[in-house]
DNA sequence: GCCTCCGAACTGTGATCACAGATACGATAT
DNA sequence: ATATCGTATCTGTGATCACAGTTCGGAGGC
């Protein structure tokens, strides 16, 4: 929970050199807890589509991959299970939550309140430092929609979608979007791959590259009630391809974690 | 985590008394973790406004007066981080978040727009008995505004607007919503505190009596519209009220957990 | 008086262990 | 073949301890 500022090496010396009062000068380094780096693996396992529903995970069973004792596996699943991306059964089973079409509805309302207030406020609050990188980010996630890689499309999307909403500079938003993300986020997958075949949705990849253009567009008009539009568009027509009844939201099963 | 039912006594034995099969019967026993019940008991305290900006808890201390080890403590403060209700510092300090303008603005930004889905959804999912109950808790809320404890005026604001958004029937939702008054509820007691001085805002009760009523009766038309505008407004005008520049939002201090 | 240093105490974090509950499997009885 | 029981194993939970980082107070130097 401290700040995710990242590890900098020392800066090279200065051309003065280690000289009196100005010695070689250090970045100040960010330390990670062991607890915060598990609970960031565990993470963007969770968001690349690595779990299905269901899969279960034992504390021990994750700190013996991770070569930890159990301490900071477990309070990183208890903060997982806080976001709601695992459950912790009554028979003490810890789990990925199983997914119903009520459940994912509900993230899809929950969602587009939340996203589309993101959306609204990016518009008025972004930098024109942060418009070029949402921008470069949405080039980047077009590109690997050519490419065969649906995972890398996957994280694309999500970084696209996350620049916006960090430039809305709401803290206490950004954080119940990332837990909304963890629920429903891995599901963009299953579509995704369906996209991919040639049974699959043929308007999913087009409808998604117009609302996002929408929406950048709307960031650089400063265009709030339109940015929002965009977000609420591209969050329910993404909902109209998820597929819950019976099928899993991944084609191949990633087992259990231990 | 696992569901919050209580803990029943056990039934009166039948009127056929402990006859062959049909021997004495028992309901289920809910147990809790240690762990659940610590959290319960901090979820509470910082409810009821027990705590104030900037205090700071201990696990230890936490531990100590619970006189519990301290692993339970640890879960349930990193439960409680996680939902933004205490914050862990770069130098390992626990405490409750100091507030800013721009925070709470934040926080009502957001429940503006979670709890009038949550009205709205609960406009179309209530069932009589619930209105009924919401009804019962209204009054409550009524009556206590008329004595002179404001713990109990606000204990009985929190539990009349959690039976509304119980009854939208959308768990993410209700646990959203949970913590953002993790955050934001006790902040109401500043307000109320002061609509019980002479110099404290005249409306503000009045205020608060129109909006429920407003609500309460659209959720008896099913009207989910109106519904979400009557929370929308009671959330707005309440923020009206709230000092932050520099005013601690509780009178008295409570003073440090550890 | 101010600044610096050192030691003690406090504190969160991580490791380890014990305990109690849950599950799976094999053996036995019907 | 099915049901029951006992045992071993696994698992989360809670207790305890050690470690490392932080803070605070006192002593000494300038």
């Amino acid at each position: 929970m401290t700040s995710e500022t990242g590890q900098t090496a020392p800066r090279p010396p200065d051309e003065a050199g280690c000289d009196g009062e100005n010695g070689p000068r250090f970045a100040p380094i960010t330390h990670f807890t062991l607890y915060e780096r598990v609970y960031e693996e565990l993470r963007k396992a969770i968001m690349a589509g690595r779990f299905a529903s269901g899969d279960s995970l034992t504390i021990r069973g994750v700190a013996q991959q991770f070569g930890t004792s159990a301490m900071p596996v477990r309070e990183a699943l208890r903060r997982l299970a806080t976001e709601g991306a695992v459950e912790v059964l009554a028979n003490r089973t810890i789990r990925i939550p199983l997914m119903t079409k009520e459940r994912l509805d509900e993230l899809h309302t929950i969602r587009v309140a939340l996203e589309s207030e993101a959306a609204r406020l990016a518009a008025s609050r972004a930098t024109e430092a942060e418009l070029q990188a949402i921008e470069s980010l949405n080039n980047d996630f077009i590109e690997t929609s050519r490419a065969s890689d649906v995972g890398k499309t996957l994280a694309a999307n999500q970084r696209f979608h996350f620049a916006v909403y960090a430039a809305a500079r709401a803290p206490t938003l950004l954080s119940l979007i990332g837990m909304l993300w963890l629920q429903a986020g891995p599901w963009l997958l299953q579509p995704l791959r369906r996209s991919r075949r040639q049974d699959g949705p043929r308007d999913y990849m087009g409808a998604s590259f117009a609302h996002h253009l929408t929406l950048v567009q709307a960031l650089r008009d400063r265009n709030g009630e339109r940015a929002a539009e965009a977000i609420r568009s591209d969050i329910v027509d993404a909902a109209k391809h998820f597929l819950v009844d019976g099928e899993a939201p991944f084609d191949e099963r990633s087992g259990s974690a231990a």
